[in-house]
DNA sequence: TGACATGGCTAACGCCGTAAGCCATGATGG
DNA sequence: CCATCATGGCTTACGGCGTTAGCCATGTCA
């Protein structure tokens, strides 16, 4: 593993259990054993760790949401459960703009084909489902729901409109 | 108006014309015509502030939204234009965990009041309304559908999901 | 064996948010 | 009328950030 994976591998770990304010050059330099402006010598600069984080998130999440079972309910299920147990990464991989020169080409079609298969190939149902899928799971992150929601109801009730074309 | 308020009108314009990375208390102090420390005569810290424009945004949005004609399109179109109107404060009000111990009690409620009112007061299908808007605006402003996507399209196929109940 | 690439290091720069403490101004009340 | 005090500026400074420059040990290879 080339020391610019174990940079990511560091800094995927350091985002999801200590926070993003935690990843600076310094704490992934320390957990590496070294000083940070060592980092520069594997990594452009933090842009770069960050879009690494992206790249890496967005084939992760695309493996987990494509091995769910056929459905949108499944599908659905695939897409939170994965967001919820990697909130940070999640962040990453969807607020931010996508960093498209930096990320290898073909990642985000990859990321975006189940869901476009589970609604049939229409991209525009396909982008509401995404858009759908992600409002539920961005507000729930952000904790914009009131605390107590039967969030699992909301999202039965937000996939009934999908069910019948 | 009070000195604060002014701190927080300056803020509004620095974030929205020379985005997030602009928003220091230098900045903010320079436009103001006086030295960074002395901001905090008037506000407790730069989170404060940050929180204030989150409440701000949360009042004009829902007044927005509320002033909207009848019916879930002009609802939509209400709530997408004036995301797209002031994209950076939709972030600042959206994504971040609202700050609700900072914020005046009722703007959360007043700003939800117009979508719940929409779908006749189900709570669910308040939420997967206002989640379904919130993705498809939030993946809009980060650039995460392809250029030239027919959003418009993609927002008209959305809505039809909720038009029969 | 000598040249060179690799990957560490230290020192330092210019930002950032913010704390501490000084001082002019103007309002307040005895 | 003057003493007191709150207000709202100021300078200085601290620690942390990302990042650059330049030095040097080690290992590889012609």
């Amino acid at each position: 593993m080339s020391r610019r994976d174990e940079i990511l591998d560091v800094a995927a770990t350091v985002l999801e259990e200590e926070g993003p304010e935690a990843l600076t050059m310094r704490e992934l330099a320390r957990r590496m054993g070294m000083r940070a402006p060592s980092l520069y010598k594997h990594v452009r600069d933090k842009d770069d760790i960050v879009a690494g984080l992206q790249e890496r998130a967005l084939i992760d999440m695309g493996r987990h949401v494509a091995a769910a079972a056929p459905g949108l309910g499944a599908l659905a299920d695939a897409y939170r459960s994965w967001a919820t147990a990697h909130p940070r990464l999640y962040e990453v991989a969807t607020r931010r703009p996508l960093a498209r020169d930096r990320i290898a080409p073909g990642v985000e079609s990859a990321a975006a084909a189940p869901i476009l298969a589970a609604v049939g190939g229409d991209e525009h149902r396909a982008r509401a489902l995404w858009a759908l899928a992600h409002g539920l799971v961005d507000l729930e992150l952000s904790d914009r729901f009131p605390p107590g929601a039967d969030l699992d109801a909301t999202w039965r009730t937000a996939l009934t409109g999908f069910e019948r074309h």
